[in-house]
DNA sequence: TGTAAATAGTTAGTATGCTAATCGTAGTTA
DNA sequence: TAACTACGATTAGCATACTAACTATTTACA
């Protein structure tokens, strides 16, 4: 009577593949300085555009505190740069650099390859199916 | 033609799951100073009895050096503790103390209630696939 | 208008993950 | 048996996440 097989458990699962894809992409775009997490900041900054600091953060869904990290190492590895915002002095505008347009072509195109890899064998109703079933269980889980 | 949109990623959808999974469980634990990682350790060590370190390592997919640290912070607040194998000296046996044998009963009915919420309004063939599915997905990228 | 509340970003401290390098022990083999 | 190899644990250094507390603005409201 374990009451809780942590093998079972779809929150680790969860987290088995979300580190599959991790590595996956790390070891693709190895060579490149560019992390997982640089890559998906990355990604919301030249698909959507400049746009603040906070935005950046809703979107990757991590805190501001942890943003202002990220960014610092964008900044520092010349991928991104802050720009205070001429409305409001509290905000900055986060830009990608010409370095990192440059560079996205490249990078998309490693991630897409790692995810046709891992639908392989899967039909496209399964991998929508598995989303709209995770999507529901986190909004079970903000009813708490 | 953005080649891969950051919103619609599965590795994605899966990292945000696996967070509210973890919001969920540690505001449950909140006060037990038990975080979600140092839960799942336990559940293995209580579940499937006391094991070398190596093979916690396994059980929670992490590197041996993560797992250095896991166990010293458990053993620190008194959860578990080192116990030198008496066949081989390099391995350390990791033993759940009686304090989190003790709590145990309490910590997986946590467990249990968050689970029960999160599938609110799904099947179980639904949930069942799901994990179906992201082991096929963790498989294929295993193979790059 | 002037003070209070809200907002954006930062800093500090901690937890957790990784890789690479190291140490001690065990096993293998020339 | 001596040397090489393999293995378990550890340490060091980094990236990434969090919360809590702080600063500087901006907004709201009394």
């Amino acid at each position: 009577m374990p009451g809780f097989d942590p093998l079972e458990s779809l929150g680790f699962h969860c987290n088995l593949t979300f580190k599959s894809f991790s590595a996956a992409l790390e070891q693709r775009l190895c060579g490149s300085g560019v992390s997982r997490v640089q890559f998906m900041a990355l990604a919301h900054l030249i698909v959507l555009g400049t746009m603040p600091q906070k935005d950046l953060a809703q979107l990757l869904s991590i805190t501001s505190a942890s943003t202002v990290r990220l960014v610092d190492r964008l900044t520092r590895d010349g991928w991104a740069e802050r720009i205070p915002a001429p409305d409001d002095r509290r905000v900055k505008l986060i830009a990608p650099t010409p370095k990192a347009v440059e560079a996205w072509e490249g990078m998309s195109d490693h991630a897409g390859k790692i995810t046709g890899q891992a639908y392989v064998g899967l039909t496209r109703e399964e991998i929508d199916g598995v989303k709209a079933v995770l999507k529901k269980v986190r909004e079970n889980l903000q009813k708490i």
